[in-house]
RNA sequence: GGAGAGAUGGCAGAGCGGUUGAAUGCGGCGGUCUCGAAAACCGUUGUCCGUCAUUGGCGGACCGGGGGUUCGAAUCCCCCUCUCUCCGCCA
């Protein structure tokens, strides 16, 4: 959510970022602005009656004491009708408040001046790209057929159980996923990031302080009787930690990881290129949040940047990183840097990672704030970065390290594992 | 799931329907004292909105959340949420 003071005093500036986002309704800020103006006015007109109600009310009680019962009596009358109007006018405030902040929220979050405009996932800029394309042999096949050659995840059974997205992992196949967990989240605890175990189930509140609602409600599942909705990825319930939190300056950053399924409804994506595991309704993911001051969270960002490429260098994956253009970015980033590892069978770059800078988009709509050396309250940064997720970390290992005589396991996981090679 | 108790400022803990934004203690901050520290003493110490104003004044809101009664509610009534105790069930 962007602040209102902000949009007033930079409106040119806003509408040149928000065009760069390929913003389609300018129209809404001028909106805003008119609605603040309102809801101001209005707010003065009900503050100065309940002034004049207080006051009259400790007249009131002043008479009684002193048993001007009837003189008590004129006041009261007055005071009537001084409630009578703050009714109304609260009713037309509350409306007013309800109808900016509905507008508000519609607005996206400015892209930082670096972002490159673009309309689609093609105007990306890529701005790294290492590690070799590994050549496969002959007779080389996708993940899809390598899993059930080596009947290492099921998804005819997950078919059966839950529905198509929900695929069993077996034998070693589910072993390699421990693995990868356990890997990603000893690196991210080494690199200074608290772990917790978050719920896989938020509330509407949370929801809604990642920007989930009321954007994207029909990609969560929702859990209807009890108001709960399962979390599309750990961001949600690690960055509402901090929702109505003011922070001591010299507490941040913030670091915090966690690993945890998520659950994406993916409703309307479904479709070609989502064969295999290259698009899952349920998956495994570790995630990484920080809460930052605004002066380093940009440095951060490069950070968490380093500690993901880190793990795609230890793992032997080819990957490149992208900068997201305008059009592509979502709805509360600053800046994103997409990650995507070569899944050699399919010939397909796959998205891994999403890494952000939400700046005090999101600490504004969550009220996540902190305490300057001046003790002036200022709002937050916040950042998350997935670290990483597993299904298209696996298609990529297994597509790329397949032989004739099995896939072979990085390394760096064996020790994980406890195997070398799935045959 | 059944029965009962409760939810107050960073924490602990008061609060007859009327100068209570809220006693008191702890903590935090500033000061006195000290070479320094501790102790002691003095002062200060919430958030949000609006407004004027050179880091201050004034007005409004907030005592789990939402409604209601009243001239006036932290204090009375209703609903919701959560916590605790006992019983039942259970990984």
């Amino acid at each position: 959510m962007l602040l209102i003071p902000f949009i007033r005093a930079n409106k040119d500036l806003v509408l040149a970022r928000l065009a760069i986002k390929n913003f389609k309704q300018p129209e809404l800020l001028d909106e805003v602005l008119e609605l603040d103006k309102k809801r101001k006015s209005l707010q003065q007109e009900q503050d100065d009656l309940l002034a004049e109600a207080n006051s009259l009310a400790k007249e009131i009680g002043l008479l009684f004491k002193q048993g001007q019962a009837a003189a008590a009596e004129v006041l009261k009358a007055r005071n009537s009708e001084i409630k009578e109007k703050t009714k109304e006018l609260s009713v037309l405030l509350n409306d007013t408040k309800q109808l900016l902040h509905d507008k508000l929220v519609e607005i996206p979050n400015l892209p930082h001046e670096s972002v490159p405009p673009g309309k689609q996932a093609s105007d990306n800029i890529t701005v790294h790209q290492e590690g070799e394309i590994p050549v496969l042999p002959k007779n080389a096949v996708p993940h899809w057929d390598l899993i059930s050659k080596y009947d290492i995840i099921d998804f005819d059974l997950g078919n059966k159980v839950t529905g198509a997205g929900f695929p069993f992992y077996k034998g070693k196949g589910a072993r390699l996923q421990r693995a990868l967990i356990n890997f990603f989240l000893d690196e991210a605890v080494k690199a200074g990031f608290q772990e917790v175990q978050p719920p896989l189930m938020v509330n509407e509140d949370s929801a809604y302080g990642t920007g989930q609602l009321p954007d994207k409600e029909g990609q969560m599942y929702t859990i209807g009787a009890d108001k709960l909705f399962m979390i599309p990825t750990a961001e949600v319930p690690i960055t509402n930690i901090f929702r109505n939190v003011i922070l001591a300056e010299k507490e941040l950053p913030v670091k915090t990881t966690a690993y945890s399924s998520c659950f994406r409804r993916e409703a309307g994506s479904w479709g070609k290129h989502v064969r295999g595991l290259n698009r899952l309704h349920q998956f495994d993911k570790v995630e990484i949040v920080q809460v930052a001051h605004p002066d380093n969270s940009y440095e951060l960002l490069e950070e968490m940047k380093s500690h993901v490429a880190n793990l795609l260098r230890k793992l032997g994956l080819p990957f490149r990183i992208l900068k997201l253009c305008g059009g592509d970015m979502g709805f509360t980033s600053a800046l994103t840097y997409d990650f995507e590892v070569y899944s050699a069978a399919q010939q397909m770059w796959l998205e891994v990672s999403s890494v952000s800078n939400f700046e005090s988009f999101q600490a504004n709509r969550m009220k996540l704030r902190y305490k300057d050396a001046n003790g002036q309250i200022q709002l937050a940064h916040t950042l998350n970065g997935s670290a990483l997720a597993l299904p298209r970390i696996v298609a990529a290992l297994l597509e790329n390290n397949q032989t004739d005589d099995g896939i072979n396991i990085p390394e760096t996981l064996q020790d994980y594992t406890g195997f070398a090679v799935i045959s």
